[in-house]
RNA sequence: CGCGGAGUGGAGCAGUUCGGUAGCUCGUCGGGCUCAUAACCCGAAGGUCGUAGGUUCAAAUCCUGCCUCCGCAACCA
């Protein structure tokens, strides 16, 4: 039997888990399922990843240890994922002994192989908070994220991975081998970030402490990298003994994660491998994110999208089809409540269900649940039977390029034709005359066995359902099979269909949405809250009149503005100074319009080093005020100052 | 000239590899049917396929310029 290994990121538990991580999660079941059925053995993976700063602090916050913290969000993730019926054969979390363990050889192993090196991290320290930061971690102001103090370069004592001897295998993976789906996304890759030259990666830390410390260097933990991403080879018991299928699983067919850690996946997991001498996966599906009511999921909407609240109104499968009926490989897709209920309405309550509906409530009515087995054929059934014989062959196709979108669309297409088919037999005429009788068997035999292949194929993708499905068509087990959606013709021609209750009810579209919008607003009390209740960030440091006598406060003149090519935020403003003119660029275009500020007044910081940003020379800074949204408001003075006075 | 993607009837999309009747879902309008969950079936309206040029007997599709939007990178001095 060939095996089928499938797994979803590991996720990240600094909150409670929401409908973006079952996008991934039910794709990855549904996918899981579809090998089962067609008999290969399969190891579906999911997890957690529990180390790292941000749950040191959440916890720290919390006033329990990371532990304790971590232990409380998997529990979460875990109900959701039994809720959504997803079908994992394995769970890790990367704070689990043998996990540890398994790292802690790989670092060792990598370091052994002289792919390791300790070297010096260079960044901005924050000696008060004891942290270091990257560049694009610091807030507005080039100041400490958690204490808003400045910070300093530095440097600290780390460990590296040499990226660059697998450059050229990594660009080959992306570019020659489909390996990345969708392959669009490798010419991105390429260019961004191999072509520049791939920089080492910093792979342990000493700032923070929750993580698996380096065994030959124990102030060092192992930062995510390494920690993270062997989960996919460590869950099958590489380099530990708590599991021993990694011979068997390994490499792993696919990894789907979304767009925002695509790189590590493409790029740095492989090369870990390299480094390793291990097979690569084979595939890499990269999906879009969620938006909601078009825009990117937000926390103050996030309790709607909570799976639990839309699952308890219209079902987990209905949520399970919705998402993966929009999701396309590589594209964003959409998540209204409006879209959604939609969604199911159409497919599900009228075509689907009401198919079914209508199906076993002609066998009910007319032959009392029981066919007879006497049949006669006519011309019109065989584009039926021709639609429903092809339907397993497209959508195999369709599960192995990850194109589940499509293999739903394929699946409906049979049943928007069955339902077609309905109104080219008119069976309820069938019905009323008593010849007619075995023909109306035939076309009513027809469609349960269009309904048996559509539920057999469906159920991966639905499999709470689905059974339900079974049981009003009067199927057995061995009658939805992988092989036997592949005939027509497998129902006993004596089948007794039971009517049942309707398993897609039709949601009332304005009624649901207007329940829902309440409660959104139920779950949003804080948003008017927020202005009120605006705290200053903390004072800094105290200085002496000297050191602000320092900065030169000029007012000065907005002679023309215009947005930098090129950049989102940052507008170029000529100025009149007192002085001759110049030139500055300041990051406000998100609230300024240029002819805003053309004609105004400002205050400058005159002696400011110039800065190149994005090119563009910047000869001081204009100041503006934070404002509690996290826009920017320009201090305007009095207009009637003369240009270069000065300010003290 | 940083890298890449996308612009197709009201909405969301397919079609573009290898030029040749512009298609699907939803919505709208009209009709049909009554087995069914006011569901189902048929038909119609609606698009100069972002824009300007070029190649060609023929361009949504190939080439060139331009515009707009979205990611990534850069970046609030």
């Amino acid at each position: 039997m060939s095996k089928f290994y499938i797994t979803t990121p590991i996720y990240y538990p600094s909150g409670d888990p929401h409908i973006g991580h079952c996008y991934t999660t039910v794709a990855c079941d549904s996918i899981a399922r579809y090998k089962r059925m067609q008999g290969f053995d399969v190891m579906f993976l999911t997890g957690t990843d529990e180390h790292g700063q941000k749950i040191e602090e959440k916890a720290k916050e919390q006033g329990i240890t990371p532990k304790e913290y971590v232990d409380d969000k998997v529990a979460g993730f875990k109900k959701l994922w039994e809720y959504m019926n997803i079908s994992y054969d394995r769970y890790i979390r990367t704070t689990d002994d043998y996990h540890v363990e398994a790292v802690q050889k790989i670092f060792k192993e990598l370091y052994d192989r002289g792919y390791i090196y300790k070297g010096s991290y260079k960044g901005k320290y924050c000696t008060p908070c004891e942290s270091f930061w990257t560049e694009s971690q610091l807030d507005e102001k080039g100041c400490c994220p958690e204490c808003h103090r400045p910070v300093k370069e530095a440097e600290e004592e780390a460990y590296f991975f040499k990226m660059s001897p697998f450059a050229d295998r990594i660009e080959k993976l992306l570019t020659e081998t489909d390996y990345l789906r969708p392959k669009t996304r490798a010419v991105e890759l390429v260019n961004n970030f191999i072509k520049p030259g791939l920089e080492d990666l910093c792979v342990s830390r000493t700032s923070f402490t929750w993580g698996i410390p380096v065994t030959f260097d124990p102030k060092h933990v192992v930062y995510v990298w390494v920690d993270a991403l062997s989960n996919y080879a460590t869950a099958l018991g590489f380099m530990n003994d708590h599991y021993s299928d990694y011979d068997k699983y390994w490499p792993a067919d696919v990894h789907m994660v979304a767009k925002d850690i695509m790189r590590f996946h493409a790029i740095i997991w492989p090369a870990i491998l390299m480094a390793l001498d291990q097979p690569l996966p084979k595939h890499l599906a990269v999906h879009g994110w969620i938006t909601f009511n078009g825009q990117k999921m937000s926390k103050s909407l996030g309790n709607v999208v909570d799976p639990f609240v839309l699952g308890e109104r219209y079902g987990a499968d209905a949520i399970r089809y919705h998402i993966l009926r929009e999701m396309a490989l590589g594209a964003d897709s959409s998540f209204s409540n409006e879209i959604m209920i939609n969604r199911i309405n159409s497919d599900l309550a009228n075509g689907l269900g009401n198919l079914v509906s209508r199906t076993v409530a002609m066998a009910d009515k007319y032959f009392g649940g029981t066919l007879p087995t006497d049949r006669d054929e006519g011309d019109v059934d065989k584009e039926l039977i021709a639609a429903v014989e092809g339907l397993r062959a497209k959508v195999d196709v369709c599960v192995d390029e990850t194109r589940l979108k499509n293999a739903l669309e394929e699946i409906f297409t049979v049943v928007d034709r069955s339902n077609k088919y309905i109104d080219e037999t008119e069976p309820w005429k069938l019905g009323k005359d008593e010849s007619k009788k075995v023909r109306l068997a035939s076309v009513l035999y027809n469609l349960l066995e269009a309904i048996r292949v559509i539920s057999a194929l469906l159920a991966p993708f639905m499999p709470t359902d689905m059974p339900k499905v079974w049981e009003q068509i009067g199927a057995k087990a061995e009658d939805v099979t992988y092989e036997a959606a592949g005939r027509f013709g497998v129902l006993p021609a004596d089948v007794t269909v039971h009517k049942g209750a309707i398993i897609f009810p039709r949601i009332d579209v304005d009624k649901e949405i207007e329940e829902l919008n309440a409660i959104i607003k139920n779950n949003e009390p804080k948003e008017e809250a927020a202005e009120p209740d605006f705290t200053p960030d903390e004072l800094a440091a105290q200085i002496t009149i000297d050191d602000f006598a320092k900065a030169d406060l000029r007012v000065a003149l907005v002679k023309s503005a215009e947005k930098v090519k090129k950049s989102k935020k940052l507008l170029c403003l000529q100025l009149d100074d007192g002085f001759g003119g110049r030139q500055v660029v300041s990051g406000i275009a998100p609230w300024y319009a240029p002819e805003d500020l053309v004609g105004k007044k400002v205050i400058i910081v005159a002696n400011l080093a110039p800065a190149k940003l994005c090119g563009v020379e910047s000869q001081g800074m204009i100041l503006a005020a934070d404002t509690p949204d996290g826009g920017a408001a320009v201090v305007f003075p009095d207009q009637s100052l003369p240009c270069g006075s000065k300010i003290r």
